[in-house]
This record gives structure tokens, sequence and C-alpha cells, in this order.
DNA sequence: GGCCCGCATGGTT
DNA sequence: GAACCATGCGGGC
């Protein structure tokens, strides 16, 4: 970007000063100081001319004698404003006259009256906004409060220099970036002021004056880069964009107007247009300019209208190539910028932007395309500049009903508002269909750090119909500042369009942001990837959505693919998911088995407590697990138990209260001394013992094992619990023995029936007081099955009891107050009862639950008999005993 | 019991 | 190893 690059325009190798004109030597040996070119070039001045440009004295030294000198109305001193050279170093007032920049900052920074605000803030008072001490915003009373306005003492500032105030609201007045500016940083005004020294070196007319206050009086605020571009050219009264835009495309060259057009490469400053290179179309970027850090995050887009589109000048020689070049239709991180750009950047936007761009994460990077931006600004104000600042894939979180958006933290302190409190401050948010939603941004303590979410997202989330997977994308519009808050649907990303956009890589658009080596061949062939964007589905996919920034194409897929964190961040930490959904169903059916492995502590005396009238086993301490045994009744209906060695893995038969160790061998079998060696011959086949015991066929639910594994099924189980054991306590214990005072629903020290039921029923048994959730549940359950059970019984007779009610309607109450007695009998409290309360909801008739006081229902008993499966009952006999309090419980519990 | 709020946890970068 | 951030979880309503 140098003169000896445009000579047709500029005389190579000599000083770009008319007054000079001095040799330069070619190459040149360093990069030089001097203001921006028409044709976004920087003159290239000699070192006398370049030091004295750079020192703020060169209007003094060449042009004294001009005319346009005026003085400072605050400290009187002279300012040129008569050239591009000192165009940024004055400032128009209101009122006539002019402020050189460092009263103007003064009184930026100074005036009581113009305490800033962020351009979104809605609460115009409070304490946020005394963080905000900047001090050229501030709030347009209107229905509109989104709305702000530059202050009228700063509105004929540069485009560069409104938006300036913008950043520094949001940026230069934390503390942080402050810091960060610390060393050196000049992020002020003078920052801007240095980059446009660069602007041009034609001297500027009363044009551009006049241009402000004709926006001034127009009720036009802030300057946009394009007016502010044309009116530097001195190109007529460029009151509107369009006619900037107009004027610098007739007269300018379509680098230019890439500058102002299409160039995303810019930052966040609309200046940043003025900065760019007409070569600077990212195909011809070197790699170098990739890998180079940017001076800045957010990124600055002239937003141009649709009838302003119309201007042939507006995409005219550009138009073409702007549509099918995609890179120019989209907003790129300004790493990708023309390293000689990102220097001019550098020279005034400093290293804020750096450090900030550099510590946020890539795939935050905003890739919304021109196009988005247009349709996010459709309708408004042509004269908007679109900053695109960031994106965000929804988290399954952010998508979920909870209505809290996390936004990241390097995103939200730079573009939102510095809030000092954990409540933080209602943010008005726009969506590109113009519709305003009022979300609260605030921040959470973590960690010595803070997780900034958005609250009140729900709705909107679910306007723009997003789900996890889905991009939300904000930006800005200047000189409102108002937010803007786009999507991009994950969902149409193709695998064909993924595998186009990986093909075409055009830039931020498309890879995988957290690739960044892949970056540098990724500004490479973006017409394939422009193609990409326009193809029919495409277009189907980019509909607005009605609204929506709506890009539905591959590159937001790759681009969720690509954001997506290793393993995936959407359905949540999926570890946790798999756990949930894999990990702990295998633990939830393991621990069925688990309980049939639990065996009552040894050399432990239990005491006997009544539950519900039941006898349970009280041990004082938790049960241990034993080894799975399988029980098994002969012709003759005796019962036994059929356990395996350990050692040889033969069969043994025991008796039905035989309760093993977790490591049974023969040796152990007291039971039957002829077997208690190895070397004896197994009782029966194992074909018999697979008839025998059904588990062994495969006739249960997890016995896929055959007899000769099953003792690593019955492992598998005792893993699991002693794993859970292991967890609690008995380190010193062997992972079988351990006491399982530490299982999934209960807690330590629990000695609910689960963890000390033996699985035969017999052995530690549960208080008549204990308050466990699965004794709870039991409870619950027991009641509602047996209510149930009673209900449809007692359905048909409660008709029938109604006909014998009507010729009989006295007798009533005396059988009410029967039902209360026995239900008190039975245990269970009559004010509490589901019993009662289902009885006289679901209108049960009194007659009918007399009547069940005959029937075999447990209800009718003293005493709940907890063995009961009424389910069972319900298709079997209602006598029957074949249903286990195990299995009641392990129900229950699971 | 459900929802919301705020914080804690822990996986990921 | 620190920071970030997605999500879990407990308490309050």
């Amino acid at each position: 970007m140098s003169s000896s690059s445009s000579a047709a325009v500029v005389t190579a190798k000599i000083c770009f000063n008319s007054e000079c004109k001095e040799p330069l030597p070619d190459p040149l040996p360093t990069r030089r100081k001097g203001w921006r070119l028409r044709s976004g070039e920087i003159a290239d001045l000699c070192d006398r001319c370049s030091c004295s440009f750079e020192q703020g004295n060169f209007c003094e030294t060449f042009h004294s004698d001009d005319a346009g000198w005026r003085n400072c109305k605050t400290c009187g001193k002279r300012v040129h404003c008569g050239c591009v050279v000192s165009v940024s170093t004055y400032v128009l007032l209101d009122a006539g006259g002019v402020d050189c920049v460092a009263c103007a900052r003064k009184s930026l920074v100074m005036a009581p009256n113009q305490v800033a605000s962020s351009p979104m803030f809605m609460s115009q008072q409070g304490p946020e906004r005394r963080e905000f001490p900047a001090k050229s915003w501030k709030p347009v009373s209107g229905p509109f409060f989104g709305q702000w306005r530059q202050a009228p003492h700063m509105w004929n500032m540069t485009s560069a220099q409104s938006d300036l105030q913008q950043r520094l609201s949001y940026e230069f007045d934390r503390p942080n970036c402050i810091e960060k500016l610390a060393p050196g940083g000049r992020y002020s005004i003078l920052a801007h002021e240095k980059k446009f020294e660069n602007i041009s070196e034609k001297p500027i007319t009363g044009n551009l004056n006049n241009v402000a206050r004709e926006r001034y009086a127009n009720g036009k605020v802030g300057i946009d880069a394009a007016s502010t571009f044309g009116a530097y050219h001195g190109e007529g009264n460029a009151d509107t964009v369009q006619d900037s835009c107009r004027l610098v495309g007739d007269s300018d060259s379509v680098s230019t107007r890439k500058s102002v057009n299409a160039d995303p490469c810019s930052t966040s400053s609309s200046g940043a247009n003025l900065d760019a290179h007409p070569n600077s179309c990212v195909n011809s970027l070197p790699s170098s300019a990739i890998k180079e850090d940017s001076s800045s995050l957010g990124l600055a887009a002239v937003f141009q209208s649709t009838n302003c589109s119309k201007e042939p000048t507006r995409f005219s020689a550009n138009q073409s190539q702007s549509q099918a070049d995609p890179l120019s239709k989209q907003f790129y991180p300004p790493s990708v910028i023309d390293p000689e750009v990102q220097s001019q950047m550098r020279n005034g936007k400093t290293r804020v932007d750096n450090r900030t761009r550099s510590q946020l994460l890539p795939r935050y990077w905003p890739r919304i395309t021109d196009q988005e931006l247009q349709q996010i600004s459709g309708g408004g104000d042509s004269n908007s500049v679109i900053t695109p600042l960031f994106e965000k894939m929804l988290s399954a979180s952010d998508a979920g009903r909870i209505g809290r958006l996390v936004l990241p933290k390097k995103c939200a302190e730079a573009y939102f508002p510095i809030i000092s409190q954990p409540e933080g401050l209602p943010l008005k948010v726009q969506d590109a269909s113009g519709k305003d939603w009022v979300f609260q941004f605030r921040y959470w303590p973590n960690n010595n750090s803070r997780m900034y979410v958005l609250e009140g997202v729900t709705p909107c989330i679910q306007a723009m119909q997003l789900q996890a997977g889905d991009t939300v994308t904000f930006s800005r519009i200047d000189p409102e500042g108002k937010l803007i808050m786009g999507f991009r649907k994950a969902s149409c990303g193709s695998s064909e369009q993924d595998s186009q956009a990986v093909k075409s890589g055009n830039g931020f658009s498309t890879p995988p942001e957290s690739d960044n080596k892949g970056t540098t061949k990724d500004f490479k062939g973006n017409t394939e990837s422009r193609n990409l964007i326009n193809t029919p589905e495409q277009r189907n996919c980019s509909n607005f959505a009605n609204e929506g920034v709506l890009q539905k194409d591959g590159l937001s897929a790759r681009s969720s693919q690509g954001t997506r964190r290793k393993g995936g961040n959407l359905g949540s930490k999926s570890k946790r998911l798999r756990i949930e959904n894999e990990d702990s169903m295998e633990l939830k059916l393991t621990w069925e088995e688990a309980q049939q492995l639990l065996r009552p502590p040894p050399n432990c005396v239990p005491s006997v407590v009544l539950v519900e009238g039941h006898e349970f086993e009280e041990y004082e301490e938790a049960p241990v697990l034993g080894k799975r045994t399988y029980f098994t009744t002969n012709q003759s209906g005796e019962n036994y138990q059929w356990a395996q060695c350990e050692d040889c893995s033969k069969w043994r038969r025991l008796p039905v209260d035989a309760l093993l160790p977790s490591r049974w061998t023969c040796s152990n079998n007291t039971w039957d001394t002829e077997r208690s060696l190895c070397s004896a011959a197994q009782e029966l086949s194992l074909e018999q013992l697979a008839e025998l015991i059904p588990c062994k066929t495969g006739a249960p639910k997890r016995s896929k094992v055959k007899v000769e594994t099953d003792n690593i099924e019955v492992s598998d189980g005792l893993d699991t619990l002693a794993n859970l054991a292991i967890l609690g306590e008995g380190e010193n214990l062997p992972p079988s023995s351990q006491p399982t005072t530490k299982h999934p629903r209960h807690r330590p020290g629990c000695t609910c029936i689960v963890c000390i039921q033996p699985p035969s029923g017999k052995g530690p048994k549960h208080k008549q007081s204990c308050t466990c959730n699965v004794c709870l549940t039991v409870k619950r359950r027991f009641r509602t099955l047996m209510l149930r059970r009673e209900k449809r019984q007692s359905e048909k007779e409660a008709e029938t009891a109604r006909k014998q009610q009507k010729q009989q309607p006295n007798q009533s109450s005396p059988v009410k107050a029967q039902v209360c007695s026995d239900s008190l009998k039975s245990g269970l409290s009559v004010n509490n009862s589901p019993h009662k309360a289902m009885t006289n909801e679901e209108g049960i008739s009194d007659e009918g639950v007399e009547r069940r006081r005959a029937s075999p229902s447990p209800l009718k008993a003293p005493q709940i008999d907890l063995n009961i499966q009424p389910e069972r009952e319900e298709e079997t006999s209602p006598k029957s005993e074949s249903g286990s309090m195990m299995r009641l419980l392990q129900d229950a519990a699971t």
C-alpha cells in the first residue's frame, strides 16, 4: 500500500507532499506516516514530511499560508481546517466554530450533561450509568429509546469518531481496557485522529462542514463512513450514504467502492472502511495477513439500503463481483485484513482491539454476510452502519427453558455495557424483523470471575424457532447503537453443503473457528463458496424466515459443527448426558441385580421392628454383598437355592436360607459335605440346571449368559455395587464385602429395605418409621395400586350399590363411618390416605367400600401386606403370594 | 410439584 | 494450570 503501487495517480518515489517532492528511496526502507489517499492508499512522504506529519505540525509547516486556519473556540489554538492532513485535529461545534481535538476531547470527557450510556441501555438512570463516563452518546428521548444519538457537539465528527464514541462507551471506560491501554495505547480520540490523518491529500472544501451541518439540520445523526468519505473527497453535498456512495462511485475507483461497500475487513470503526486497501479482497490476502492479529474485534460495514443497492455505482462494477464473491459479501474478522491496513489500524486503533480480539475465541467471531446485514437492517436507516459483534452457537441450556443465554465473557465485556452489579441491566435488542426484545444482561460471580448471561431470552428464542446448535449473532447498528440479534439455523446445513463449504473454505464463514490453522487457505477459493450461498437450496434456506438473519447454509452448519466442543456441546456436556442415557441404565440394571446380592452384616443380631404391622429385621450395620444364588423349587415343592463355586464353577445346591459370602467356594458348603470339595461332581448337569434355573436360559431380563459365565455376570453386579459402596466408606474391605451404605437413592447410613433386605425376603428389614424414598414409594405405590384395584373391583358393585342406595338411601352414613374406622385399623391415615382421597374423588360408593371390607383385599386386613403385588394380583389370583417384597421394592426403587 | 434464581461443579479449551 | 462456560443442583417461592 504505497504510492508506488498507484503510480498512475501518485508520482512514485518522490515525497507526496507537493511542497517537498523529495525523492524517495526505492523501495521505501520503512513504513512512514502519511495520510490516506482517495484510492485508499497512504501517501508516501519523505522522512522530514513524515516526521512533520506524525508530529502534527505538517500544516503549520507547509500550509501556513493556505486558507482554512481557524482558532479553537476553547483554547484559541490555531487549527487548520482546510486540508485533509489536519482534518481530524478539530471538531466542528454546533454553534459554529471549531474546537481543537484536545479541547473537544476534554468536553467529551468532562461534559456533565453528556454522560454516555450504552446505546443499548434501557435504564438511563441508575448506578450503572456511572460506569459510562464516556461522553459522546446520550439517549434520545422518544419512543425508540433504543436509539442513541451522538452528542450534538460531536455530530460533526467523522464517522470514525462517532464510532469511536461508541466504542469508547463500551471499551474505553472499562477498567480492564484502560488497563490495557495504559502501556501506551491511545484509545482515544487521538487514536482515531491518528487514523484519520491518513484520509486524503485532497484539500477539504467547505463541503465537509456543509455536509455535516446539513446532516445535523436534517436530523441525521452520525456520519457514516460513506458520507464522510464522500465529503472528504469534496464530492459535493453528500447528504446521504447513497449520495456519497454515488459520488464516490462516479468518480472513484472500484477499489474505493469496495472499500466502502463490500470490504468487511474493516474495524468496528466506520472509518476503517476508509482504510481499506483497494486490493483488500480477501483473495489477495497473503497468508501472513491471516495470521496477524487483528486490530479490531468489531466489524463495521456500511449498510446499503435496498434503494441504495439500486444505485448503479453502489454495486455497479462491483456488483456482479460482489454477488459472485461471497467474500465481498461477508464480514471478516480483522485478521483477514490486509496487513497494511492492519498496520494502519494499529496505528490508530490501539492495542485494545488487538488484545480483545486475540482473546476472543474464533468461535465467537461473527460470520454475518452482508446479505444478512441487509436483512438485519432492512427498512432501517440507510445511513446505518452495522457492526457485527459476535455470535454464539446456542447450547442446550441456552436454548432450554431456563431462558438464560450464556454470553462469552469476552464478548460481553467487549460489546455490552459494563455492569458492576450482578443484577445487571435490561438490554434492548432488536431482532431482524424490528421487534424489540428486552433481556436482562447480568452476570454471576464465578470462580473469581464472571459469568455473563442474558436472561429472558426464551420468548425470543422461541420466536426465532431456535434450538441448540443454532447460532445467534449480535450486531450493532450505528449510529443508533442498537443491538441487533440475528440468528442462523444449523438445521439446514446439508452434508453436501458442508462439503462444499469445506472445499470453498471461505474464510471465517466456514472453517471451524477452532481451527485457525485452516484459515490461511480458507481465504482462497471463495467464489465457490459464494455460489454455495446463492444456490437455490441455500436461498431457500436463507430465507429470512420472516425476520431472522437466517442463513441456513452449509457454512453455518459447518460453523456449528466447528464450534461444537469436543464431545459436542449440544445436548449438554455430553458426558453427563451419556452417563444419564447409557451408563446409568447399565447401572440401574446391574443395581437391580445387585440388590439380590445383599446380605445381612455378619455377626450382627437384628432387632425386629414393625412396619405397618409387618415384622422387619433391623440391623445396625449396613448389609454386605453376598454371592448370587438362584432359588428353585423341586417337584415336591421343596425350595432350595443354587450357588456356583468361585473356584471350580460347579453348582451346588444349598438350603433356601443359606446366606453366602461374596466369595463362596465348595469348601464353604457346610450343608452338603459330600460336595464340599471342588473335586466332587456336580449334582446336576448344566443342561438340567439350565432348565431348572430360568435365568440360565435367558428367560429373565438380563440372563443372556450361560451357566459357565454366570459368575461373570454376578461379578458385574458385585462390582457395580461395590463401586457404589466404595464411594462411601469401607476402604479397607474387599469390594464385595463392603457395606453398601451408599447407593444412588440413599444417604449414608440408610437402613431402608433396599439396603438391607436380602433377595429371599428374609434377613434385615426396614424400620417401621423408615422414611427413605424407597419405603415411602413402596407405601405410596402400594396404596395406589391397591386402590386402583379396589376401584375396579368395586365399580360394578358400586353401580349395584347405587341402585340399592336409591332404595335404601339412609344406610350410607353408617357405612362411611365404618370405612374410616377400617382405614384406621389398617394403619393408614384417614385424613391423608390416598385411599380416602381416591375413594372420595373417584366417587366410589360407600357401598362399594363396604363390600371391599368383605373382599380379599389387603386393605381390609388390619395391616397392609407389603408382600402383595397388586399388579400381578390383578392379572392372576388376588390371593397369589407369588410376588415378593423385594420385587415390589425394586420396582419402587427404579 | 414446578419454577425460578443463584451458585457450584467439573469438563473443555 | 487457569480460565471459561455448560449444566447441575439446592433453596426459595
